[in-house]
Formats: C-alpha cells, structure tokens, sequence
DNA sequence: ACCTGAACACCGTTCAAGT
DNA sequence: ACCTGAACACCGTTCAAGT
C-alpha cells in the first residue's frame, strides 16, 4: 500500500483506540489496537516506540481529558481556604481514573510520571505550603495524598466482591460490611471520610501540633 | 522421563522460585519458573492452573513469610491502647512487601483477597470497633487503612526519580524535594506521617466528632 | 514520512504418552 | 500422580520493501 497521502495514525489516536480497550475488557494487545484501527500491528511503531509507550499515552490522554493538567480555576494562586482547594484537586484527580476503573492496574505497574501529573503536585505543593505545612514534611504528606487518591482509585476499579462477607469470620468485619453500600457509593463515601481525616491531619501539622 | 518416585514440585516451591525472580528483576516468566527448577514449563500445570494463581500463591507466602495471618501477640483481644495495635498491624502489612516490592504492582493487577488479607481485616475490624469507630463507618476507616498502606508499599516500590526536582517546576515541591531524604528513609518517614493523621482521625470518629 | 508483509524469538496453555 | 515433548494460538517487535 505505501504511505497514505494523509496519515492514518498518530499517537493519541492509538492512545484513544487502546483506552477503549482497556474500557472494556481490562486489557489490550497491540494486534487488538490494531484491527480497532483499521491497521496492520507494525504500522503502530511508526508512532510509539513500545507497548509500554502507549500506556504512558494514556495516562496522559485521561489526565488532560480531566482537566487535572491545565492551570485551572482551581490554581496555587487561589486565595480561597486551602482546606477547599486540596479536597477539589485530590477530588479531581481521583475523578480521571473513576471514569476509566481498568487503567489503573496498567498505570500502578510503572510508576513514571508523566508532567500532567507533575503539574498536578507542583499545584498541591504550593496550596499546602501556603496552608503553613512546614517544608520538612511538604513531601511526606504529598506522598500520603497521592496513596489516598490512588488506593481510593484502585478501590473504585476492584470488583464489589473484594469485600466479600462469606470471606470474613470476625463479627465487627461482617457488620461493617453489611452495612456498607453498594460499589460506587460505599467508594465515593470512604474518599469523603478519607478527605475529612487528611485534611484535619495537615491542619494539624499546619498548626504546628 | 515419567512420574519421579518423589514429586520435585509444589505449589510453594514455585511460588517461592516466581518470586526470586520478581525480587530480581520485578517479572516472571513460565520458562523462566521452570528452569529455575530444573523441570519442563508444561510440569508447572500439575500443581498451579494458570500464572495468574502463581502471583496468588506468592501472595500467600509473602504474608506467611511475614506473619500477618498467624494470630500473634497482636490479636483483636489483646487489651492495650487501640492506637498502638492499629500502628503495629499496619506497619507489619507494610513491612511484608517492603521485602519484595516488586511483587506490588503484580498483586495490585488482581485484587483477590486471600484469607491471609482477610485474617488481617478482621484483626482490623476487631480492633477499631473496639476503640469505638462507629460501625457504619468502619468498612470506610479500613479502605483508608489499606490505601494507605499499599500506597506506602508502592511507594517504597517506585524507583527514586519518581520524585525528580527537574520535573518539578514550583518553588514549593523543588524546596520539598530537596529536603527529603534518600528512598528507604523518606518512605518510611512519610509512613510514620500518614499513621500519625490516621490515628489522630480515627480518634476524632471514636468522639464522635 | 508512513503503511505493509514477512519474519523472529518468545509467550501461556493443552494434552496424549510415558512411568 | 506427576513429568515430558510436541503442538497450538498468540504475543511484541524489527526491518526491508513499497509509495
């Protein structure tokens, strides 16, 4: 066939075929991306350079989708209480992976960070160093936020039988989950109560404690 | 060759060969498994069904190896300060995949509970009901927990440029990086951090605040 | 510059055949 | 019951050949 007179691929265009994929079954496989592209299987590395690329390109691809990347209303610069602004952007950010569950598995396996995400701590950073964190332990909480957002994410992508009742024998953990909610409800609910104890745990910090 | 009058495989011994190789090189391949036991790749099917129940069995013998599903001097029953227990359980958990991050983002893909990590919930469970965490929100409080924990694991996992200062371009997270320390150090600081506003949040549920 | 077709080394898994 | 050898369908990746 030869080269088209315009080509048919590029980078997001696989990232997006690949995102669908992985939507739907939990995975994808380059011959997969392929046929969903109307393309043979070689032709893909004209554009990435590896399987493991074109994760990065889509870790990208669902963070500008969020907005998490762009320097929004929600900036360092806000002068609202930082108390509002750390929950908006940590709920934000969890809310890119809520909409695609099954990328998150991929993403955990390699943890390069792509400078969406990047920009995304420079902002947290900023807001917690105006909330009066002091430097020393910028970073610890930094790394405490991002494990709350990423268990929380990875919380949303498992299936509701991770808390199966027949699995546990202790009383107190049998109650808890029966009175626990459905899938998405009972996630959404442990992120709010996750938020409430981070967020009064900085001010404590912040408070010098 | 035949059936030899003594088996040369288990289910354990290949698993304790899969994660020798994940400790090594963070991957594990059938041919590899089976060469390392000096033993055909078609053998390995007459005690596991699939690689997938590979992962899970080093699973298991990751928290066997670390003692989380014995019930230890640290059982629900025992009557000291709540606080105390849920930092030593939590830290316990860490600590078996401290000594073999690499196998994190390959548990991480499946979120099978084994009863190894379900002995520890209800251990959990026993002891936060204790301390008087409403029971509605228990259930959330353990997500928390978990999160936090396998954050902390994965975080101790990601290589050292996770946190690169040439990628970082705000004042904040440049200063924070910097006065971070080394991998090992700062990752279990930032632990010490996350349990401390864990702990004090927990505490304010038990008030009732 | 960009798609193709053929080829490469490797992958996980199955199963009849051996003892 | 348990290891083997051969076979299967598939995998990611490379590269010379085409336009």
């Amino acid at each position: 066939m030869g080269r088209p007179r315009t080509p048919l691929l590029s980078k997001d265009a696989i990232a997006m075929a690949a995102l669908r994929l992985v939507d739907g079954t939990g995975e994808f496989t380059i011959a997969q991306v392929a046929d969903a592209l109307r393309v043979r299987p070689s032709s893909l590395y004209n554009h990435v350079s590896s399987k493991g690329e074109i994760v990065e390109a889509m870790r990208s691809l669902v963070f500008r989708e969020g907005g998490v990347s762009r320097e929004g209303g929600l900036a360092a610069g806000d002068s609202g209480p930082w108390e509002q602004t750390v929950r908006a952007m940590l709920r934000r950010y969890r809310e890119c992976f809520a909409r695609h569950q099954r990328l998150i598995p991929l993403v955990t396996a390699y943890t390069v960070s792509s400078p969406e995400v990047m920009g995304m701590y420079d902002e947290l950073a900023e807001t917690l160093r105006a909330a009066d964190v002091p430097d020393g332990q910028l970073l610890d909480v930094i790394t405490m936020c991002d494990s709350v957002v990423f268990g929380a994410a990875l919380d949303l992508a498992a299936p509701d039988e991770v808390w199966a009742v027949d699995q546990a024998r202790s009383p107190a953990l049998i109650a808890a989950i029966q009175q626990a909610g459905s899938g998405r409800q009972r996630s959404d609910r442990a992120f709010d109560l996750a938020l409430d104890i981070l967020v009064a745990g900085i001010a404590r910090l912040a408070d010098g404690a």
